[in-house]
DNA sequence: TGGTTCGAAACACGCC
DNA sequence: GGCGTGTTTCGAACCA
């Protein structure tokens, strides 16, 4: 906390609390592109005759299948750690 | 909707789906590590004594601001099509 | 949830469920009433040669000042509440 | 078109455009107050253990019926029309 | 961990 | 009949 309460002026605190600002700003801008691009590739999709809809829930499967693998792959580490096996 | 209908075997758009699909799972990474990121610049200003409430809200004043100067933008150009100038 | 589950025969739960459905449904309705009543405003700024387009933005922007005043305001306690002024 | 375009010193255009916009905004305020009420409905049903979820299904079920009941009697009035009953 | 609040995605409506 | 906009709904993130 010693930069936010103790400088003299409370200059540096500012700058400091801008740049924070600046830098969660130019992430969300390049957040919101990448969202842009997702959008655009549905768009695509959708113009080559896929439904939208119906990839989403395919996307959406795999990513509890991932979740799932990784999960199974995080117990069975505890496991093999607790048995003395890493 | 050819693509997706009528290739012979079916393999090509299978192929063509499948790109698309993985090309929109990429992005939503990508998309995810950015937005972790955020997590981090806000993790950052917490421990460094400043609220990320109001950090939050000072973006989102920001953010409508910059909207609203677009929206005003806008709104001239409707005028100047409702008036014929365009 | 005593109510909802314990009643002896369950009819009074169900009385309180139908009348809490019925209220919800009667606000609905009076809800659809003033969009309609709304319609009919934008129907007739139409009728008198205005563009109702350049109307719903002029409302969106008016409606972004209000909003960034009230924002403001709220900033100011978040800020007064991190100073420990309330 | 008259009192749009051509007063002559677009005053009471101007008042009459307000006048409207002014009109809109009442009532969209006065829809978001029931848009709450409404809110403030589900809030006490799920307060009191109700499901607000199971709750919007069957309302939208009740719904589909009334459009439905309101559907048929209208065709039935187009035949009882036609065959010289009304 | 459960509730609450917030933002993003799905939906429906009016417009062209 | 598709498109864009506005509303509603859903899920995730934050706090207690």
């Amino acid at each position: 906390m010693a930069d936010a309460e103790f400088e003299g002026s409370g200059q540096v605190a500012a700058d400091e609390l801008r740049l924070l600002i600046e830098r969660a700003e130019r992430l969300e801008e390049e957040k919101k592109g990448i969202a842009d691009d997702i959008k655009d590739v549905f768009g695509e999709a959708k113009a080559r005759g896929y439904d939208p809809k119906a990839i989403k829930k395919i996307m959406s499967i795999r990513k509890k299948k991932r979740e799932e693998y990784q999960e199974e792959e995080a117990i069975l580490e505890v496991y093999m750690q607790a048995l003395g096996m890493l």
